[in-house]
DNA sequence: ATTCTTGCAAATCATTTGCACTTTA
DNA sequence: TAAAGTGCAAATGATTTGCAAGAAT
Protein backbone atom coordinates (compact mmCIF):
# COMPACT_ATOMS: atom_id res chain seq x y z
CA UNK A 1 0.00 0.00 0.00
CA UNK A 2 1.03 3.79 0.52
CA UNK A 3 4.76 4.36 2.46
CA UNK A 4 3.34 4.95 5.62
CA UNK A 5 1.87 1.15 5.56
CA UNK A 6 4.98 0.01 4.36
CA UNK A 7 6.60 -2.97 6.27
CA UNK A 8 9.48 -0.78 7.26
CA UNK A 9 7.59 1.77 8.53
CA UNK A 10 5.42 -0.78 10.96
CA UNK A 11 8.37 -1.92 12.32
CA UNK A 12 9.83 1.29 12.87
CA UNK A 13 6.30 1.93 14.84
CA UNK A 14 7.13 -0.87 16.68
CA UNK A 15 10.51 -0.34 17.69
CA UNK A 16 9.67 2.97 18.66
CA UNK A 17 7.48 1.53 20.94
CA UNK A 18 9.67 -0.86 22.96
CA UNK A 19 8.11 -3.97 20.66
CA UNK A 20 10.07 -6.12 18.74
CA UNK A 21 9.08 -6.55 15.59
CA UNK A 22 8.48 -10.07 14.89
CA UNK A 23 6.38 -11.03 11.47
CA UNK A 24 3.71 -11.67 13.07
CA UNK A 25 3.04 -8.73 15.54
CA UNK A 26 3.96 -7.27 11.80
CA UNK A 27 1.37 -8.87 10.04
CA UNK A 28 -1.10 -8.08 12.76
CA UNK A 29 -0.93 -4.15 12.84
CA UNK A 30 -0.73 -4.22 9.14
CA UNK A 31 -3.88 -5.97 9.25
CA UNK A 32 -5.30 -3.30 11.71
CA UNK A 33 -4.21 -0.41 9.78
CA UNK A 34 -5.60 -1.75 6.13
CA UNK A 35 -8.50 -2.66 7.38
CA UNK A 36 -10.48 -0.05 8.80
CA UNK A 37 -13.43 -2.71 9.93
CA UNK A 38 -12.81 -2.69 13.55
CA UNK A 39 -12.39 -6.11 13.07
CA UNK A 40 -12.25 -8.88 16.34
CA UNK A 41 -9.71 -10.65 17.36
CA UNK A 42 -11.37 -13.58 15.98
CA UNK A 43 -11.88 -11.76 12.79
CA UNK A 44 -8.48 -10.72 12.63
CA UNK A 45 -7.36 -14.47 13.26
CA UNK A 46 -9.63 -15.87 10.71
CA UNK A 47 -7.74 -13.75 8.11
CA UNK A 48 -4.29 -13.75 8.53
CA UNK A 49 -4.58 -17.45 9.01
CA UNK A 50 -5.18 -17.80 5.42
CA UNK A 51 -2.05 -15.87 4.65
CA UNK A 52 -0.19 -16.78 7.43
CA UNK A 53 -0.77 -20.84 8.18
CA UNK A 54 1.34 -21.14 11.21
CA UNK A 55 -0.45 -18.52 12.93
CA UNK A 56 -2.12 -19.00 16.51
CA UNK A 57 -5.15 -17.36 18.08
CA UNK A 58 -3.09 -16.94 21.28
CA UNK A 59 -0.29 -14.97 19.09
CA UNK A 60 -3.52 -12.37 18.05
CA UNK A 61 -4.36 -12.32 21.37
CA UNK A 62 -0.86 -11.94 22.82
CA UNK A 63 0.32 -9.29 20.30
CA UNK A 64 -3.29 -6.81 20.65
CA UNK A 65 -2.63 -7.21 24.42
CA UNK A 66 1.01 -5.89 23.88
CA UNK A 67 -0.14 -3.19 21.16
CA UNK A 68 -2.90 -2.12 23.97
CA UNK A 69 -0.49 -1.63 26.70
CA UNK A 70 1.83 0.02 24.96
CA UNK A 71 -0.90 2.92 23.49
CA UNK A 72 -0.66 1.97 19.76
CA UNK A 73 -3.61 0.61 19.21
CA UNK A 74 -6.95 1.25 21.36
CA UNK A 75 -10.04 -1.27 22.45
CA UNK A 76 -13.91 -0.73 21.07
CA UNK A 77 -16.42 -2.42 23.37
CA UNK A 78 -19.36 -0.72 21.94
CA UNK A 79 -21.08 -3.97 21.61
CA UNK A 80 -21.11 -6.64 24.59
CA UNK A 81 -19.19 -10.40 23.51
CA UNK A 82 -17.73 -8.20 20.73
CA UNK A 83 -14.07 -6.76 21.65
CA UNK A 84 -12.89 -4.88 18.50
CA UNK A 85 -9.47 -3.44 17.67
CA UNK A 86 -8.70 -0.09 16.34
CA UNK A 87 -5.25 1.06 14.96
CA UNK A 88 -6.57 5.08 15.02
CA UNK A 89 -6.25 5.93 18.47
CA UNK A 90 -7.42 9.65 17.74
CA UNK A 91 -10.46 10.65 19.25
CA UNK A 92 -13.08 9.66 17.25
CA UNK A 93 -16.84 8.13 17.45
CA UNK A 94 -17.46 4.96 16.17
CA UNK A 95 -21.03 3.72 14.91
CA UNK A 96 -22.55 0.54 14.62
CA UNK A 97 -25.11 -0.36 12.37
CA UNK A 98 -27.65 -2.74 13.76
CA UNK A 99 -28.49 -3.97 10.50
CA UNK A 100 -25.00 -5.36 8.82
CA UNK A 101 -23.32 -4.97 11.96
CA UNK A 102 -20.59 -2.96 11.05
CA UNK A 103 -18.76 -0.40 12.63
CA UNK A 104 -17.81 2.91 11.11
CA UNK A 105 -15.41 6.03 12.49
CA UNK A 106 -17.35 9.37 12.88
CA UNK A 107 -16.07 12.77 13.05
CA UNK A 108 -17.20 14.20 16.22
CA UNK A 109 -17.24 17.77 17.13
CA UNK A 110 -13.95 17.69 19.23
CA UNK A 111 -14.68 19.46 22.68
CA UNK A 112 -16.85 15.96 24.19
CA UNK A 113 -13.99 13.44 22.87
CA UNK A 114 -11.16 15.02 23.88
CA UNK A 115 -9.32 13.13 26.61
CA UNK A 116 -7.06 14.95 29.44
CA UNK A 117 -9.18 17.10 30.74
CA UNK A 118 -11.36 17.70 34.04
CA UNK A 119 -14.97 17.39 34.59
CA UNK A 120 -17.11 17.87 37.09
CA UNK A 121 -13.55 16.96 39.34
CA UNK A 122 -13.04 14.39 37.86
CA UNK A 123 -10.11 13.39 36.13
CA UNK A 124 -10.52 12.07 32.30
CA UNK A 125 -7.68 10.43 30.47
CA UNK A 126 -10.20 8.30 28.31
CA UNK A 127 -13.51 9.27 25.82
CA UNK A 128 -15.24 6.52 23.62
CA UNK A 129 -18.44 8.22 22.26
CA UNK A 130 -20.64 5.07 20.76
CA UNK A 131 -23.62 5.35 17.93
CA UNK A 132 -25.75 2.44 16.99
CA UNK A 133 -28.50 2.77 14.50
CA UNK A 134 -29.13 2.19 10.82
CA UNK A 135 -26.22 3.26 8.16
CA UNK A 136 -26.49 4.93 4.99
CA UNK A 137 -26.40 2.15 2.77
CA UNK A 138 -29.00 -0.06 4.80
CA UNK A 139 -30.90 2.48 4.81
CA UNK A 140 -30.77 3.00 1.03
CA UNK A 141 -31.28 -0.49 0.55
CA UNK A 142 -33.31 -2.08 3.36
CA UNK A 143 -33.06 -5.59 3.99
CA UNK A 144 -35.26 -8.15 2.91
CA UNK B 1 -41.09 6.01 35.10
CA UNK B 2 -42.37 6.79 38.02
CA UNK B 3 -39.85 8.67 40.74
CA UNK B 4 -41.11 7.80 43.73
CA UNK B 5 -39.70 4.41 44.52
CA UNK B 6 -42.93 2.85 46.09
CA UNK B 7 -43.44 -0.89 44.60
CA UNK B 8 -47.10 0.19 43.60
CA UNK B 9 -45.54 2.84 41.37
CA UNK B 10 -43.03 0.24 39.64
CA UNK B 11 -45.64 -2.48 39.30
CA UNK B 12 -47.98 0.18 37.22
CA UNK B 13 -44.63 1.04 35.19
CA UNK B 14 -44.26 -2.85 34.69
CA UNK B 15 -47.61 -3.28 33.61
CA UNK B 16 -47.71 -0.63 31.25
CA UNK B 17 -44.50 -1.88 29.65
CA UNK B 18 -46.49 -5.30 29.34
CA UNK B 19 -44.84 -6.68 31.89
CA UNK B 20 -45.95 -8.85 34.60
CA UNK B 21 -44.63 -7.54 37.92
CA UNK B 22 -43.49 -10.46 39.52
CA UNK B 23 -41.89 -10.16 43.13
CA UNK B 24 -38.34 -11.17 41.53
CA UNK B 25 -38.72 -8.79 38.97
CA UNK B 26 -40.13 -5.94 41.06
CA UNK B 27 -37.27 -6.38 43.40
CA UNK B 28 -34.48 -6.48 40.58
CA UNK B 29 -36.10 -2.94 39.40
CA UNK B 30 -36.18 -2.00 42.17
CA UNK B 31 -32.87 -2.59 43.30
CA UNK B 32 -31.43 -1.04 40.41
CA UNK B 33 -33.52 2.41 40.41
CA UNK B 34 -32.41 2.32 44.26
CA UNK B 35 -28.62 1.88 43.73
CA UNK B 36 -27.19 4.40 40.89
CA UNK B 37 -24.20 2.10 41.01
CA UNK B 38 -24.68 0.69 37.46
CA UNK B 39 -24.59 -2.84 39.11
CA UNK B 40 -23.66 -5.94 36.82
CA UNK B 41 -26.17 -8.56 36.76
CA UNK B 42 -23.80 -11.08 39.19
CA UNK B 43 -24.05 -7.56 41.42
CA UNK B 44 -27.51 -7.68 41.46
CA UNK B 45 -27.93 -11.30 41.94
CA UNK B 46 -25.60 -11.35 45.14
CA UNK B 47 -26.73 -8.52 47.03
CA UNK B 48 -30.57 -9.39 46.12
CA UNK B 49 -29.76 -13.46 47.61
CA UNK B 50 -29.24 -12.03 51.10
CA UNK B 51 -33.15 -10.36 51.05
CA UNK B 52 -34.85 -13.00 48.62
CA UNK B 53 -33.12 -16.66 48.99
CA UNK B 54 -34.98 -18.25 46.91
CA UNK B 55 -33.40 -16.01 43.60
CA UNK B 56 -31.55 -17.83 41.19
CA UNK B 57 -28.72 -16.15 38.64
CA UNK B 58 -30.98 -17.11 35.64
CA UNK B 59 -34.10 -14.99 36.97
CA UNK B 60 -31.58 -12.02 37.27
CA UNK B 61 -30.60 -12.77 33.89
CA UNK B 62 -34.17 -13.48 32.24
CA UNK B 63 -35.54 -9.93 34.10
CA UNK B 64 -32.67 -7.77 33.03
CA UNK B 65 -32.78 -9.39 29.19
CA UNK B 66 -36.59 -8.51 29.48
CA UNK B 67 -36.51 -4.93 31.19
CA UNK B 68 -33.73 -4.23 28.67
CA UNK B 69 -35.84 -5.44 25.16
CA UNK B 70 -39.12 -3.57 26.73
CA UNK B 71 -36.47 -0.47 26.80
CA UNK B 72 -37.09 0.29 30.38
CA UNK B 73 -33.27 0.21 31.28
CA UNK B 74 -30.03 0.38 29.57
CA UNK B 75 -27.07 -1.77 29.35
CA UNK B 76 -23.43 -0.29 29.52
CA UNK B 77 -20.57 -1.90 28.32
CA UNK B 78 -17.57 0.34 29.13
CA UNK B 79 -16.02 -2.23 29.77
CA UNK B 80 -15.82 -5.53 28.40
CA UNK B 81 -16.46 -8.60 31.07
CA UNK B 82 -18.12 -6.27 32.92
CA UNK B 83 -22.44 -5.52 31.18
CA UNK B 84 -23.68 -2.80 33.94
CA UNK B 85 -27.04 -1.89 33.93
CA UNK B 86 -28.85 1.92 34.60
CA UNK B 87 -32.37 2.10 35.19
CA UNK B 88 -31.99 5.68 34.14
CA UNK B 89 -32.51 5.83 30.60
CA UNK B 90 -32.32 9.49 29.80
CA UNK B 91 -29.38 10.53 27.43
CA UNK B 92 -26.30 11.19 30.30
CA UNK B 93 -22.26 10.31 29.99
CA UNK B 94 -20.95 7.71 32.35
CA UNK B 95 -17.40 7.82 34.31
CA UNK B 96 -15.35 4.55 34.81
CA UNK B 97 -12.92 5.34 37.62
CA UNK B 98 -9.54 3.27 37.43
CA UNK B 99 -8.64 3.55 40.15
CA UNK B 100 -11.94 2.57 42.51
CA UNK B 101 -13.67 1.06 39.72
CA UNK B 102 -16.95 2.70 40.18
CA UNK B 103 -18.74 3.57 37.42
CA UNK B 104 -20.70 7.42 37.87
CA UNK B 105 -23.13 9.57 36.08
CA UNK B 106 -22.32 12.40 34.41
CA UNK B 107 -24.50 14.93 32.85
CA UNK B 108 -22.98 16.04 29.18
CA UNK B 109 -23.21 18.82 26.98
CA UNK B 110 -26.62 17.58 25.19
CA UNK B 111 -26.63 17.66 21.77
CA UNK B 112 -23.78 15.41 21.80
CA UNK B 113 -25.31 12.31 23.23
CA UNK B 114 -28.71 13.68 21.68
CA UNK B 115 -30.21 10.09 20.17
CA UNK B 116 -32.60 9.76 16.85
CA UNK B 117 -31.03 12.30 14.88
CA UNK B 118 -29.04 12.13 11.26
CA UNK B 119 -25.18 12.16 11.43
CA UNK B 120 -23.49 11.94 7.56
CA UNK B 121 -26.27 10.35 6.17
CA UNK B 122 -26.58 7.44 9.15
CA UNK B 123 -29.50 7.27 11.41
CA UNK B 124 -28.68 7.46 14.54
CA UNK B 125 -30.96 6.07 17.22
CA UNK B 126 -28.67 5.16 20.83
CA UNK B 127 -25.62 7.45 21.73
CA UNK B 128 -23.43 6.03 24.53
CA UNK B 129 -20.15 8.47 25.93
CA UNK B 130 -18.14 6.83 28.09
CA UNK B 131 -14.72 8.21 29.90
CA UNK B 132 -12.58 6.40 32.31
CA UNK B 133 -10.13 8.01 34.31
CA UNK B 134 -9.74 8.59 37.93
CA UNK B 135 -12.49 10.23 40.07
CA UNK B 136 -12.51 13.22 42.35
CA UNK B 137 -12.73 10.66 45.39
CA UNK B 138 -9.51 8.64 44.76
CA UNK B 139 -7.79 12.05 43.30
CA UNK B 140 -8.26 13.18 46.95
CA UNK B 141 -7.13 9.82 48.72
CA UNK B 142 -4.41 8.25 46.62
CA UNK B 143 -4.20 4.84 47.42
CA UNK B 144 -0.93 3.54 49.12
C1' DA C 1 22.74 -19.84 26.70
C1' DT C 2 19.42 -17.03 27.88
C1' DT C 3 15.57 -14.50 26.74
C1' DC C 4 11.64 -13.65 23.72
C1' DT C 5 7.99 -15.45 20.82
C1' DT C 6 4.76 -18.75 19.67
C1' DG C 7 1.04 -22.13 20.31
C1' DC C 8 -1.36 -26.10 22.06
C1' DA C 9 -4.44 -27.59 25.39
C1' DA C 10 -6.68 -26.88 29.54
C1' DA C 11 -8.90 -23.57 32.65
C1' DT C 12 -11.92 -19.75 33.43
C1' DC C 13 -15.97 -17.34 33.70
C1' DA C 14 -20.02 -14.69 32.30
C1' DT C 15 -23.94 -15.71 29.85
C1' DT C 16 -27.28 -18.78 27.49
C1' DT C 17 -30.02 -22.77 26.89
C1' DG C 18 -32.83 -26.95 27.75
C1' DC C 19 -35.93 -28.63 30.40
C1' DA C 20 -38.59 -29.53 34.41
C1' DC C 21 -40.93 -27.66 38.32
C1' DT C 22 -43.96 -24.20 40.28
C1' DT C 23 -47.12 -20.59 40.33
C1' DT C 24 -50.88 -17.88 38.46
C1' DA C 25 -54.95 -16.66 35.88
C1' DT D 1 -55.08 -26.58 32.47
C1' DA D 2 -52.69 -23.58 29.79
C1' DA D 3 -49.48 -19.95 30.08
C1' DA D 4 -46.05 -17.57 32.49
C1' DG D 5 -42.29 -17.38 35.78
C1' DT D 6 -38.51 -19.63 37.98
C1' DG D 7 -34.26 -22.28 38.51
C1' DC D 8 -30.97 -26.07 38.24
C1' DA D 9 -27.49 -27.98 35.58
C1' DA D 10 -25.26 -28.39 31.38
C1' DA D 11 -23.61 -26.03 27.18
C1' DT D 12 -21.39 -22.23 24.97
C1' DG D 13 -17.82 -19.34 23.60
C1' DA D 14 -14.53 -15.74 24.00
C1' DT D 15 -10.49 -14.96 26.51
C1' DT D 16 -6.70 -16.34 29.69
C1' DT D 17 -3.21 -19.23 31.55
C1' DG D 18 0.42 -22.79 32.08
C1' DC D 19 3.84 -24.59 30.07
C1' DA D 20 6.80 -26.51 26.53
C1' DA D 21 8.90 -26.08 21.99
C1' DG D 22 11.13 -23.01 18.65
C1' DA D 23 13.49 -18.75 17.24
C1' DA D 24 16.46 -14.86 17.91
C1' DT D 25 20.42 -12.36 19.69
Amino acid sequence: MSEELSIDGLSEDLKKKGIHPSYHRLKILEYLMQNKTHPTADMIYKELSKEIPPLSKTTVYNSLKLFLKRGIIQELTIEEKEVRYDADTRPHAHFKCTECGNVIDMAIEPPTLNPERVVEGHKVTECHLYLKGVCKNCLKNPKK
